[in-house]
DNA sequence: AATGAATGAGAATTCATTCAT
DNA sequence: AATGAATGAATTCTCATTCAT
């Protein structure tokens, strides 16, 4: 860890806390300076320009989640619990770094490279476990790729509705019924 | 059957195209005004703002959505039925009026004034449909929204990706799978 | 006074009463046709352009104030007699259509042709006075125009910072006061 | 001794210069720049808004004025000697930086936000004149505001019509004349 | 590497004026 | 005469990016 490297993570974090407050169009270069406590020019130090700040911020914070769910997932052998996890993992996620999350699945996607917007790699780990189960004959055959959208719709989708208060349920009773519907989804 | 032609729908459909190919903050009153064959000052009299502008578009297209939903259920009785249909009737929409739906659901929301994005009329139609299947005995005791909201996850996820071809399935064979999807989370 | 010269009239007041609030160019044609009860483009029947209703209405109420002084100094003989006529006159004036008054004396003159700026009737009728009371031994030699732009400044100075509040002094006592002043300057 | 040397310097300038000829309002942003040899954008670092530069404008310029004026009235010691200093030294400020006077003394005013309007510390100095002259016996027993005001009124309004041509007389022989007529008011 | 003043290409919005009805 | 929708040039202000220090 380079001493050098510190003001560049600055401009990460304060990049990724005003994207996913305010969107990145709504984010200046001068918010994000003010909030790192650096000056404008220094930005361009690191970073070519702000729409490459922005894709570095995805794909840091999508790697983050990737791991988390990766390591989550490492403790899980049978598809059904690894199914299960993935499902309370991201809804811990959301939960312990609301910022991360949001940024990564909420509306802000349309304002990034389209490039950048398909590496979504906790996608493909779901597809993973799907494709697992269905070898191992716990879940239906269905197009993977089908099934792991319906599946993330699913999930996303709630906690979306459940930071927007819209849903009249405790928390804690949330996580076993979207593990239920994914699982019928698959069965 | 208004008295005078007036440039006021031109404006609304030009901001539609264009808030939903690029978004809304993308979207400048120039590229508007060139688009509809006006002048920028005449946006500002039909509406008070970019703002206001974009929240009308999105009440407008919100109310066709309703409107051609409700129009759709109306043929269906059973709780059953009337679940296909909406599944089915939200892709109908999709494929034949891919622009509106587009940008009711994809990631221009944030764009807009919150109190406008909460007036989501097509998920108070799902909310009804379940708390009918579920009078009828048709579908499980769960709480409404919850379960409406999963169903919608599961059904605008894979539209979405459909859209952005990361789903090799054919079209037919897609509806009937995220109808039996919906069908299993309510049971 | 035909029918037809009302809405016309209707204009010129409400220029008038914007003018003199927020100033001529801070006053759109809008602004004069939404108080005037009339259509934006009805102005343009009536007058060239705002510049030249501008002008009119200067002009216009120049006139009164001309008139206005011109009626009250006729009743008034003797140099002296005059003058504090003239020094009573323009604070009855300034107090009863302060309006007028205002718009007249205060800053907006700025913003006219400078043609139209320089038809200040009222200044010639103090000229006037004072020639008058020169020639009858009353005033003494100097420059009638000097003195007819000390007497005035002496007056209209004192008129805008009583409005302004920035004088504790009965409003009864300032012209005396002012009418005093005056004659000194002539003495 | 600003280290850096900064176009803010500039800015003022120019907005000085185009305030006084055209007026605040009249003066775009654009004109500013460009006589200041900068670029629109710049203003925009030095100034929150084109209003606040013009407030800066103002007080920058009220407070040469009143610095040259105390400067000057520092060389005189009775009522009478400062009363004369102060005419005279008006009519030399305008003369010699008639940028600046005019600015102060004309029409802007109205465009300035109000606040800003009030803080005239030139007054302030007439008053102490006037009191400093009423405890020696030198001045009559008047209102101070009201006698500063008029005296200010026959000051400054003749020097208004001096510049307008109105008056043809000696440069020369104006100001004992109006030095006399406001010793006349204050006796 | 870091700064922050400067840039300049737009952005949204305003408004006097025109014109078809 | 009257209307008010439409115009388009102009206005204030923003912001990603550059550059001299």
């Amino acid at each position: 860890m380079p001493r050098v490297a510190t003001k560049k993570n600055d401009i990460l974090h304060a990049a990724l806390a005003l994207f996913m407050k305010k969107g990145i169009r709504a984010t200046t270069t001068k918010d994000i300076a003010r909030r790192a406590n650096i000056s404008e020019g220094t930005i361009y130090r690191h970073f070519l320009s702000k729409d490459e700040l922005a894709n570095e911020v995805f794909e840091k914070t999508s790697q983050v989640l990737y791991l988390f769910l990766k390591d989550r997932l490492a403790l899980c052998t049978t598809p059904r619990e690894r199914l299960d996890c993935y499902v309370r993992s991201l809804f811990d996620f959301a939960r312990k770094d609301h910022k991360k999350y949001s940024f990564l699945f909420a509306a802000h996607q349309t304002e990034l490279r389209r490039q950048t917007r398909k590496k979504t790699k906790h996608m493909d780990l779901l597809v993973e476990i799907i494709m697992q189960g269905q070898m191992y004959g716990a879940f239906r055959a269905v197009d993977r790729h089908l099934a792991a959208t319906m599946v993330l719709g699913t999930i996303t989708q709630t906690i979306f509705y459940l930071k927007n208060g819209d849903i009249r349920v405790n928390f804690a009773d949330i996580v076993p019924e979207v593990q239920a519907s994914c699982l019928k989804i698959l069965n």
